[in-house]
DNA sequence: GTCTATACACTGATAGAC
DNA sequence: GTCTATCAGTGTATAGAC
């Protein structure tokens, strides 16, 4: 994203990338040094408070990143209901490739910290709720109604995270296939409470 | 459940519950033994292998614990939908309490271990698929069409996880009670597509 | 089978030269 | 701002007495 210091930056990225293959506690400092080329003074330069305050930042930046990509799949689309499918199999792409470190799970720092990390663990369930929150907002949108879209956009981020988890172990993305298809038939049910058929969004 | 050796057991138990707490790579033998009041070297008598091998046998320990608590909560229902929904409250009420250690999330060391040890990977995507086809086999039993049972097997599943990585972040059980309802919406709709109302177990 | 002492690599972190 | 040397502590694992 930005780039405002060089060193810096190297250093967050190469700690976001061992934090979402190896989790918080298997990346050591040590390793993320090693991986970014800078040595140990410099990290603890830019970083004072070390590992955890690393931690904190590249959670806030996967957040962003993440949050921007679901923005781009979701609110250009007419049909909602298809733009929730798409933005899950473009996610299941990651999980298809060997390498999915663009897409850090932030519910595995969030598991892994939950008794141990308080700070870490309260900026996991921010990017939960971010997330949810642009959901909500999208269904909202398409004129479905308050409560409906919130259940709705729970589930949503439950399957994505659960299905990711599955994905992960499975080292392939079918699950988030299996369940792309099924948040299209929430989303069908769900409309029928109100409205019946709204595949145009009413502003623009 | 079964207990041969008492040694091993303490050993094992105060592992599977520093497991669900910290993880794998949160959770040191040293800590293992000092919760379990046993020795280090009683520890690597009964496991060679060392943490590893503990590891795998937590897995498969709760593996089969939550294989029987699943099979109580769905096997005796009459209604399937009921069950199902009754079965994830029930869950949700572990992630009430503080100290959820009963329910060792097997997607934690799952994603824990992905990139890095291959054994307890496949031993946690071994449990996945036996918890599926438990839901699987729930659902044709009562008169779900194969292909359909299979997918919403594989949703249960990705809902219980996800849903259980977040109520773990919140630290309530509110989204898993959630998810319950999401659930009944989910097996309601698919059910339409061949037999209309079943809500009896067709043998007995 | 139980327990202690110990090996030795690695952890996060700091001090201080440059 | 950058880099090295080094700390005290902890990690897993082993050897060997009992």
């Amino acid at each position: 994203m930005k780039t405002k210091n060089n060193t810096r930056d190297m250093i967050l990225e190469a700690a976001t990338r061992l934090f979402q293959r190896q989790g918080y506690n298997g990346t050591g400092v040590n390793q993320i040094i090693e991986e970014s080329g800078t040595p140990k003074g410099s990290l603890y330069y830019h970083f004072p408070k070390g590992k955890e305050e690393i931690a904190l930042e590249a959670i806030q930046l996967v957040k962003e990143h993440i949050l921007e990509q679901t923005k781009l799949d979701l609110l250009s689309a007419d049909n909602v209901i298809q733009a929730f499918e798409q933005h899950i199999t473009n996610v299941a792409h990651f999980y298809d490739k060997e390498d999915c470190k663009e897409w850090l799970k932030i519910g595995h720092l969030a598991t892994e910290t939950a008794y141990t990390h308080e700070s870490i663990r309260h900026s996991c369930e921010k990017a939960f709720t971010e997330w949810q929150k642009i959901y909500a907002d999208t269904l909202m949108h398409h004129g479905y109604e308050e409560k409906k879209a919130q259940d709705l956009a729970i589930t949503i981020n439950v399957m994505l995270e659960g299905a990711t988890t599955i994905s992960l172990t499975q080292k392939n993305g079918n699950t988030l296939r299996v369940i792309a298809d099924q948040v299209k038939v929430l989303l069908q049910e769900k409309k029928s409470g109100g409205k019946k058929n709204e595949h145009r969004k009413s502003d623009a």
